[in-house]
DNA sequence: TTATTATATTACCCTTTGGTTATATAAATG
DNA sequence: CATTTATATAACCAAAGGGTAATATAATAA
């Protein structure tokens, strides 16, 4: 799946906590339209966009349409941390200091 | 810092891109036009918003601009990730299915 | 089959975004 | 001080984004 496609689907607080309410457990259109403060299209729309960027999956339970999280793609956001978390991590900051102790 | 200035300024390809120049080494406005495919004004625009959000720092040198990563903020992207880890770690995954092992 | 329920799409609106050119600002240099 | 160099801001524009009401679709229920 598409890195930029991921970063934009994230970049919406609204779909961030779509995703949130997902990460407990699977919801219809109409139950995340009532813990929203969207209307209905509203919803299905942001859902169209995080399904598109992998991030839900959808299956049918009578006329309702049951949303869940799928976690996988922000693994490739993980993955994408990788290289800056040593910028971050005050341990390995201390570990650079040692490799560096050539200088006076 | 504000999580969705963050994911704001993450969510534009440029603008990922020039963190990523920056974390080679700094640059000035100068050299990340060159690197980029954008206009001089088109950098410093995207320059901004990444110093709003708190992921690059500028300092002076003469007539130049040095700007430099500040991956700092990028903690907040991992805390954020933190509660998803589980669902696409296989071996919590296994972990998972061995503590429900109750059901037949 | 018709009506009801649940969701997706369409059509619109307004605002934001990302890009550019032109211009202002700031520092160094002749 | 005038000029050059380097960057930021302003002004502008087309396209995309996010929101809603209205409408189409799909599945169940009467």
């Amino acid at each position: 799946m598409n890195t930029d496609k991921l970063f934009e689907a994230l970049s919406e607080p609204n779909r961030r906590s779509i995703l949130e309410y997902l990460r407990v457990q699977d919801r219809s259109v109409g139950e995340l339209v009532e813990l929203s403060s969207l209307s209905q299209p509203g919803v299905s729309k942001h859902l169209r966009i995080l399904r598109e960027a992998g991030l839900v999956t959808v299956r049918s339970d009578a006329q309702k349409r049951l949303y869940s999280l799928n976690a996988k793609p922000l693994e490739q956001l993980d993955d994408w941390l990788g290289p800056y978390r040593r910028f971050w991590s005050s341990k390995l900051d201390d570990l650079e200091r040692f490799l560096n102790e050539d200088e006076p």
